[in-house]
DNA sequence: CACCCGCAAATTGTTAACAAATGACAGCAC
DNA sequence: GTGCTGTCATTTGTTAACAATTTGCGGGTG
């Protein structure tokens, strides 16, 4: 059994009622620390999550537990069977370019609604993480999780800026992304660095894409996405891709 | 504080540990039961759903009710505020136009991977419920929620053909389709029929839809997909659109 | 030798009591 | 009369013990 980084225990000793902040619920805490802990690869893909063990992990009751496992599911990081326990989830490449797919058609949906009902002040917001972007593609060998954290940041702010598209916004939050950035860091040689001119075509696409948010044109900006995300997947594919693991469904490449 | 349809309390109190039918966990059952019940407007939108009051109504502890409001959240019905408790949502003539936006973008994506590769046991099952529909379309004055229902179990045939699409399908299932039907069963006047003229054409597309996908015509087939879901957002739209509700947003329309 | 039945250990599901936090109301000061 | 503050009731969050189910193993039988 892995050791996970629950809360230091001397700590915990030291006050033992008093730690609350009050500010988020003890579950969301534990789902939080857990979730790192899963996503840094301390649990092995389909490894087996006690609630018994976390509990003791954590020095709490298997309540708080029980409700962070219930938000790891949501998150896409583990999967409940009634009855049987939690299992950290194991992504196949064809997950990864299924993830890949369905963020490809929410965000084409929500760049077109933003075209059409523009909210200058929100996506005045989506600039300086624009130019976070930008840093990050002209520097030497960026780790390739803070490239793909970047880009999913000006993702979010385009989001966010669809303020009235409430269904959008939950859906797209509410896929397993953090299974995907899993599977980034615990892809048998962790890569380091996306290639350089991938990362600048990432960032023009993205400029232009913003260009063509603000200038009302829906399908200008629904290509720019679209582009954005089949490049990005395919990119990702081939770096996830090893000889030794089954090789991407071609058709799954030709979706889009 | 509205009666549910709660466990008749004689039958508890006859086998009082003994009615598990030890199919399903506790908390998935009133997951069922109170999703029926807000579903059938036996709560107001916006209302509060207290932990005691529901577990009082079936006269069970407060965990599985937890679990329950958990699973409703999930399901889009109920709204959690942390430390305040669940509230019923209450869908704006927007939303119900944003889901169908979503719905159309994950069907359209769908489609497309079952035109590439198409399973043909699998939408061997589709046929079925397509002739339900067909029967449906030629009745005199079918209920509204049944034909609704009727399409709902053809898309969510398509899907599972779409057997290692797995985040597609767990996508769609997450959308608050329940929210969507409880809002066509609590409008105003309650509608009974849809348009005949209307109801035809839908069977008709669905048809051609199939006979794209078997042909393995991709662009075609989510042709036909997207035509679907705008004629059958805007019906509806047209439908739950009263003077004295907000008018829907025109740009909202425009979409797609 | 393979298969089935039953027992036992471990784990999840459920219950009830306790603790903490929010919201409201009454009382008081300005 | 208005605004603030302290207390109180209600409700959620947490804990620990109990019940029920699943799973693995051992013995027996065809």
């Amino acid at each position: 059994m892995p050791r996970a980084s629950a809360t230091t225990d001397p700590a915990a000793k030291a006050s033992p009622q008093r730690p609350k902040v009050s500010c988020a619920t003890t579950g969301e805490q534990i789902a939080k620390q857990l979730g790192q802990d899963i996503l840094q690869g301390r649990f092995a893909p389909g490894q087996r999550v006690g609630e018994q063990a976390v509990a003791e992990m954590f020095s709490l009751s298997r309540g708080p537990v029980r409700d962070a496992l219930r938000i790891l599911e949501r998150q896409g990081l583990v999967e409940i069977r009634p009855r049987r326990g939690a299992y950290v989830v194991e992504l196949a490449l064809n997950d990864v370019a299924d993830i890949f797919n369905v963020r490809c058609a929410l965000l084409s949906l929500a760049v077109r609604y933003l075209a059409h009902n523009p909210d200058k002040a929100a996506l005045d917001q989506v600039d300086p993480r624009l130019a976070q972007l930008r840093r990050l593609a002209a520097q030497k060998k960026p780790s390739l999780l803070d490239f793909a954290q970047a880009t999913g940041r000006v993702a979010m702010g385009l989001l966010a800026a669809c303020a009235s598209a409430k269904v959008i916004q939950t859906t797209y939050r509410d896929l397993p992304h953090d299974a995907l950035w899993r599977m980034l860091w615990v892809t048998p040689q962790p890569p380091d660095y996306v290639r350089p001119a991938r990362r600048v075509d990432t960032f023009h696409d993205y400029a232009q894409l913003l260009v063509a948010i603000r200038a009302g044109q829906a399908d200008a900006a629904e290509s720019w996405m679209r582009k954005i995300m089949t490049d990005t997947r395919d990119e990702v594919l081939l770096y996830m891709a090893r000889p030794d693991t089954d090789p991407v469904d071609p058709f799954r490449l030709q979706v889009y």
